[in-house]
DNA sequence: CGTGGCCGGCTTTTT
DNA sequence: GCCGGCCACG
């Protein structure tokens, strides 16, 4: 017995008791399909019908899905001025606050960019080149990237930052960690961690400020508590400081995010952050059949760590016994998925109810392959993000260079793509002048004919650059349609001719041109909205810290998804795949690298797949190799099952081994037809 | 000095 | 199978 999402069903007393209760804080702990969504956003309902206008309340995520999911099914209950109310992820949250106080920040036309992974990366490797001794040592950037990111969010500014003893990257991060945070604010440019921390800062250091905002939202709301870290915990007391009303929602057993800074003691201690706290445990599951959920117990109840005591208790019948599939190699496992897959939807099941869940991206290539085979249509979430592909963030990077002259970091990328005779030693020649003059590189282009020692050649190209970005830039303080605007700039470059030359093969120029055409697809049917600087700055913005599934409606389709991305979904059937030592627990887990922030969590390896597992509503498989060819490694190599597959009770259990069988290859044809024989021998 | 071709290492997970 | 770095050529 299920309840439909956002149809109001009758709540059990603890679900009542949380969506009544009144001010003061709350911890709600809810298991895994323990209508977690439900609870959070009848309360918001609630708060609503009870007279609390939206405006004054705050919901926070970590997903935009599960923000866009919230707002949705409030507006479904309360009606169409619960969108009034602020719901959004941390991040977003801290957009929309630095951007009204940008003023109090130094940037008084709220214009910055945000800065994401690849422009981080940028942003070190350009300061690695300026390191004596380090230009030549190999460093890996995201292993300093890591450092600082987990140093600021625990407040440690770049003069206290003291490496641990004999961490190697610990000394590099010590000497890049100050000129990083230099060059964001010289780019006028926030990364991700600004956004939450500069926050943080800001509330803490103008009491004007606070008070503004702590007088504004009289509610505040958090949902999947246990991955919050402690910035934002700092941000959820500041803005909940006055008055107390914070209702956190989470499930210590389902944090998996200790590797981005989350802290699972902010959930175990709530309480002692907010006096008075009223602690709601809802422990019955609606989602999974008894099968489902006594394999989920048996995982984590084994776990070693500190936990919140509780365990779920079932409501629906016991279902199917959980499939445990072993597969002679890893091309056997996707076959299996795809074709059991291909089973139960000629059973009539739908492609939206089956997931596919593993621990890395990588892995998602074999399922594909399968899922292709069987004409079975799905939708790969994660992996790479729409605006990461090369050639959107190209575009998107000439667009940045038009909207902020100070963006080194967006006009570097593009300074010479296409090439137009700016190499190397002309670049650098550039940003020496750009920086014995305290100004932008832009500045040095845009004036490169009067740069002594600059070549003709490459000052030629600067004039073209300059020229193109100059005529954008115009046009867009002069509120023209950016997508004509962005259109110009694709001509005028010849981006597409680039694109053609540059991609290996028909298909993959294709492909690229195809992405580019859905970036300036999705700027023209926003085109009105989006005219002027400050509205597509604005835009830019908000698109770094969206994903390109969180928008779209997949339709009725498979997922294949990383089960980190799968959190807060669930489904009728679910595959595990790879449930093999070296993938979950992942190898990175089991030793760990000199490049390592901090020793991994083997509890957290477990958490995750309690997370995959969770995820299934009346199906589960977990799925294996018996052998799998590693990364560049021997063929055949044999695989060892999960440590965490002997802590699944064998009574749920039903077991089975899968060949492959590739009819388009007799050599695989043969290779399954032996592997069938070697297992009926067996038997 | 710039470019294009070739080689090696690789992102575990995401806002 | 892809991106960043290195080398030889124009």
């Amino acid at each position: 017995m299920r309840y439909a999402p956002g149809v109001p069903m009758a709540l059990n007393p603890e679900q009542q008791q949380a969506v009544e209760h009144g001010p003061g804080p709350m911890l709600v702990l809810a298991g895994a399909g323990s209508g977690k969504t439900t609870v959070i956003t009848q309360r918001i309902a609630r708060l609503i019908e009870r007279g609390t206008p939206p405006r004054a309340i705050l919901a926070m995520t970590f997903t935009n899905k599960a923000a866009n999911e919230m707002l949705e099914r409030i507006v479904r209950l309360a009606g169409h001025r619960a969108a009034e109310a602020t719901i959004g992820t941390f991040h977003a949250f801290g957009l929309k606050f630095l951007r009204i106080e940008s003023k109090a920040l130094g940037i008084p036309d709220g214009r910055f960019a945000i800065f994401d992974q690849a422009d981080q990366a940028g942003v070190v490797r350009e300061i690695l080149r300026t390191v004596r001794g380090a230009a030549d040592r190999r460093y890996d950037v995201w292993a300093i990237l890591a450092r600082i990111s987990k140093a600021r969010n625990e407040f440690v500014v770049p003069d206290a930052y003291e490496p641990r003893l004999g961490d190697e990257y610990g000394e590099v991060t010590k000497i890049v960690y100050p000129r990083y945070m230099k060059a964001l604010r010289a780019f006028r440019a926030f990364d991700f961690d600004d956004l939450v921390c500069e926050t943080v800062t800001l509330l803490e250091s103008r009491d004007d400020v606070r008070e503004r905002w702590q007088e504004r939202y009289r509610y505040v709301l958090v949902d999947e508590y246990q991955d919050t870290n402690h910035a934002q915990l700092r941000l959820v007391r500041l803005l909940g400081g006055g008055h107390s009303n914070v209702c956190v929602v989470g499930d210590d057993d389902q944090a998996i995010y200790g590797w981005r800074g989350a802290d699972v003691a902010n959930i175990l201690e709530f309480d002692q952050h907010f006096a008075g706290t009223r602690v709601v445990k809802l422990e019955r599951n609606y989602r999974s059949c008894r099968a489902v959920l006594e394999v989920a117990n048996g995982v984590i109840q084994a776990s070693e760590g500190k936990r919140h005591d509780k365990r779920l208790v079932a409501t629906r019948p016991d279902g199917q016994k959980v499939q445990m599939v072993v597969g002679e190699n890893g091309e056997a496992e996707a076959q299996f998925i795809g074709n059991e897959s291909r089973r139960l939807l000629d059973e009539g099941l739908k492609p939206r109810d089956i997931a596919v869940l593993f621990r890395s991206a990588t892995q998602a290539e074999a399922i594909e392959t399968a899922f292709k085979g069987q004409q079975i249509p799905y939708r790969l979430v994660g992996g790479t993000q729409f605006y990461e592909k090369k050639e959107v963030k190209d575009l998107i990077a000439y667009l940045r260079a038009a909207l902020n002259p100070r963006d080194d970091i967006s006009l570097r990328r593009i300074i010479n793509y296409p090439a137009r005779g700016i190499g190397d030693v002309a670049v650098e020649r550039l940003a020496q002048h750009a920086l014995a003059n305290s100004k932008p590189l832009s500045w040095a282009v845009e004036r490169a004919p009067t740069i002594p020692g600059l070549s003709p050649h490459a000052a030629n190209g600067c004039k073209a650059l300059h020229a193109v970005i100059e005529i954008a830039s115009r046009r867009f303080a002069a509120s023209e349609s950016p997508c004509s605007i962005a259109k110009g700039i694709v001509s005028g470059v010849r981006l597409e001719t680039d694109i053609a030359a540059g991609s290996g093969s028909n298909a993959v120029a294709a492909r690229r041109k195809g992405n580019l055409d859905a970036f300036l697809a999705m700027l023209e049917r926003n085109d009105d909205k989006l005219r002027g600087v400050d509205a597509l700055g604005g835009f830019l913005q908000m698109m770094t810290l969206q994903s390109e599934t969180d928008s779209d409606d997949p339709g009725n389709v498979a997922t294949l998804t990383t089960i980190h991305g799968s959190k807060g979904l669930e489904f009728d059937t679910v595959f595990v795949a790879g449930l093999e030592e070296g993938l979950l627990p992942h190898a990175r887990t089991l030793d760990a690298k000199a490049s390592d922030v901090e020793p991994q969590d083997l509890g957290e390896e477990r958490r995750l797949f309690y997370v995959a597992v969770t995820r299934a509503m009346n199906r589960l498989y977990l799925c294996r190799a018996r052998t799998r060819q590693a990364r560049g490694g021997p063929k055949g190599a044999a695989r060892t099952p999960s440590r965490f597959l002997a802590d699944v009770p064998p009574e749920w259990i039903e077991s089975r081994a899968v060949t492959g069988f590739q009819p388009a290859s007799m050599k695989s044809m043969l290779d399954g037809l032996a592997g069938v024989l070697a297992a009926i021998e067996k038997a």
